[in-house]
DNA sequence: TGTACATCAGTGAACGCGCGTTCACTGATGTAC
DNA sequence: TGTACATCAGTGAACGCGCGTTCACTGATGTAC
């Protein structure tokens, strides 16, 4: 029993794993059941023994997708380990490798303008993604010395160019133009950071 | 005769109109034929007598959508009747109205995440489109003092924010968190544009 | 330990549906004489 | 001006296809005795 519902654990998160990748490359209505499957090492009546449907899958793989994002930023924002480093989180979020990275990162740059038409529970799990990035810059500029109004406004502003900069630069095709992009924003933003 | 392609010309168009606003609604996969046809008082059957296929509208749909976006632009860049205003044309791309309308406007807060997945023509429309804007600010920034290469990392910086404030207030709702957050952009914005 | 039974993840055929595209046609308009 | 013909935008039935979902089934695994 239990190492059927270990077995049954594990084959979900492969096919979680897979439909956070095809969002990413297919968008929302791209990603169909019967592909996911197959990529998965499934046919597709197994689906339904894993999600309720469609949408429901859509819901949970969203929330998949801003693990990668959330581990970003707690790397590099959270104080466990060493002291916070926002200008190391801009260089990470707006590289070059993560433009590249076509299958795993913040699913912001390539969603946000799908997120309208996503199932409600999905919009509601963006909602919460973009607000937990947005807190978690805004508590270390104030721990740095920002006032909290600051704090809040230089993070809301950060944030929305990071998403822009990254959704800008793939648009362009991931060229030098592309990689330059990147580069200025990177600059624009920390000096933002600086008190 | 002149009457007869006068009449296509303007059918022409107003399928275009309508393809434009399907497209920043239901997003480039969601734009049906037969639908769209509808929506312009016609059968899906008559569509081919305008377009080559599906690619081929959304290459010129894409067009048409940078037109809205080409001209709130010369509208506050171009120095033709009056000064050019930065501040003002961030101030309206960025106003809670234009959050709110969904049938108007760029392209690149609703299609972004779309581009890769384009007819390689629109895809090369996207990536004109947003080196015409980063270019029409870059020119107005060098003659208003910056240096060149300020001129154009300014440029960029803006633009990337002013497309992620807006995909991000979308995102978020449209509520009152979102028109927080454009405000909030339209002054980080404007700071960065005073010399 | 061996046997009988229950569970349930996964299979694969089938369904109804909307899609993009084709095509024979209709009928209003423009041209030639 | 009136008539015969050509053009062509637009119609609507039909096509093949992939989609999401259902369902009777299989067969490996876990449980009971």
């Amino acid at each position: 029993m239990a190492d059927k519902s270990a077995h049954k654990a594990k084959v979900r998160a492969r096919i979680l794993d897979e439909a956070a990748r095809a969002l990413r490359s297919s968008g929302t209505e791209g990603l169909s059941v019967s592909n996911l499957m197959q990529r998965a090492g499934l046919t597709h009546g197994g689906f339904y023994a894993h999600f309720e449907n469609r949408d429901d899958l859509v819901v949970h793989a969203v929330d998949r997708m801003f693990e990668d994002s959330t581990k970003l930023w707690a790397k590099h924002l959270s104080g466990d380990t060493k002291a916070p480093d926002p200008a190391g989180l801009v260089d990470a979020y707006l590289s070059e490798s993560a433009m590249r990275r076509h299958d795993r990162g913040c699913p912001l740059p390539w969603l946000s303008g799908e997120v309208l038409r996503m199932p409600p529970a999905a919009r509601t799990r963006f909602q919460s993604g973009i607000a937990a990035m947005r807190a978690a810059f805004a508590r270390v500029l104030k721990a740095s010395g920002h006032s909290p109004e600051a704090a809040e406004a230089v993070a809301a502003s950060v944030v929305a160019e990071m998403v822009g900069a990254m959704a800008l630069a793939r648009a362009m095709g991931e060229g030098d133009d592309a990689v330059a992009m990147l580069a200025v924003s990177r600059e624009a933003i920390k000096r933002r950071l600086a008190l």
